[in-house]
DNA sequence: ACAAAAGTGTTCCCCCTACACCCATGT
DNA sequence: ACATGGGTGTAGGGGGAACACTTTTGT
């Protein structure tokens, strides 16, 4: 039945999709102290792969991304940006070529799968406890992966994953990114060990949180009781609307 | 001889090109107290155009880039970052459809420039004086326009443009960008004349040299001589092995 | 009582800002 | 002499880094 669908999407591809070009989303999510990217294990083969997919002839490339992440997160509102056009020769669908599906295909759906594609590369913050992640019909597995432990993958999406991660250290100072990957309600610490985690390097704390609430955009919420030896922590949260006024003006944390 | 290369140029295009890809390229300088654009003047048609073209089956993306860059400005060394995939449904090679050259192609090559266009754009920060700009075989002119300023261009290159100005403007920040826009040897003023022109607001003549200065990429010269009723300004260049040891720390200007 | 972590305070110092002041040069 | 622009000096303030102190809570 699977195999039926995944023959009927391949056969079909060269006459919905745009010839050549694919897209890869990198969905970054953080949980147990790591950065942790959602990857897909495919079927036949020991290797890990980006949720992707190709861009239907009538549709934008950005709303071909939303509904990618759409399917693999089950999320409806996303925060994600489109980051770099990844156009070496040699890149194809080469992983498919030699699957046992290839085979059975017309010559136009092996010639179309056969072709030079350039992805253009996508990544997007999300919260993974709000996640229910979806394999697609080519994988049977999906999974959290912390992006400083890659397992191997198909093509250059280990290259894909770390230009991902380079932009999203960069917007740190720009834009609060972090709070796209915590719960709606968190302490100062976790979002501090969050940003310990992104840019790799301890920060003070006093400082810190000086310096986060002083941006004005997280609102203090009631305290949290923890089961804790210590005092209990306030909560906090992220005040788009606040932050949407702040952001005009340019906001610089770093 | 040009109206039989162009339509060589249409009529081959599907077969050596990428299909549904394009590339255009944002080519900067800075002349007369502004940031100028590259543009080309369509032959039949009142529009302007960035530098742009496709990229061959058996091209790296950036190797297209730097070709068609060299052969509009004759630079050979250059530095270009690409900044984005433009992607709507819509775009289209639509000007060429309806030029006179259209109507004598084959049903094969209509097709291909008929259908949607997804282009990777690039910018290019070269120096003005150093170029000697060339039409392509599609234009009948090539000129220097002020940013601010634009005529009406084709598809949506007034958003290319505009876009890669605010990624230049946010690199600022991070790489001496402006360093790529001057003639080898500058004063501070000019300098800070440009970097005023592509922030856009005034700055403090004492502190922009400080700071300019502290950052130990400048290397001071003899004092030029001008003609002008003042005392005679240093001279600089910019130093490219120092930049190269403190870029990995990072170089924040503003 | 004590440990652990949260919240807040303090001090030092660097750097940015804003001007002011001299210097060199051509008219 | 004087205007013009270049180079440098300086006083003040804001904010970051490092560290200390107090507060709350569970064992």
């Amino acid at each position: 039945m699977i195999e039926k669908k995944i023959s009927e999407y391949l056969e079909n591809a060269h006459e919905i999709f745009l010839p050549g070009v694919s897209l890869d989303v990198v969905i970054l999510g953080y949980s147990e102290n790591a950065i942790r990217v959602l990857l897909l294990k495919l079927k036949e083969y020991n290797l890990w792969a980006l949720p992707g997919g190709f861009i239907a002839k009538n549709e934008d490339v950005d709303a071909a991304t939303h509904k990618i992440v759409k399917e693999r997160t089950g999320l409806e509102k996303l925060y994600f940006n489109q980051f770099h056009l990844f156009g070496k020769t040699g890149r194809n669908a080469s992983f498919l070529q030699e699957s046992s599906h290839a085979a059975k295909l017309s010559a136009d759906a092996r010639n179309w799968l056969n072709q030079r594609f350039v992805t253009v590369g996508y990544f997007a913050l999300v919260r993974i406890d709000q996640v229910v992640p979806q394999p697609d019909i080519l994988s049977e597995a999906c999974d959290w992966l912390p992006v400083d432990q890659l397992p191997a993958t198909i093509l250059d999406h280990h290259e894909i994953v770390n230009t991902a991660i380079g932009h999203v250290r960069r917007q740190l100072n720009y834009f609060p990114v972090g709070l796209n990957l915590l719960p709606e309600r968190f302490t100062i610490s976790e979002l501090q060990r969050l940003y310990e985690c992104i840019l790799n390097q301890k920060m003070d704390r006093g400082n810190f949180q000086r310096k986060i609430l002083k941006l004005d955009i997280l609102v203090r919420l009631e305290k949290l009781k923890t089961g804790g030896a210590h005092k209990a922590p306030y909560l906090y949260r992220f005040d788009r609307d606040k932050y949407q006024h702040k952001i005009q003006h340019g906001i610089g944390f770093i």
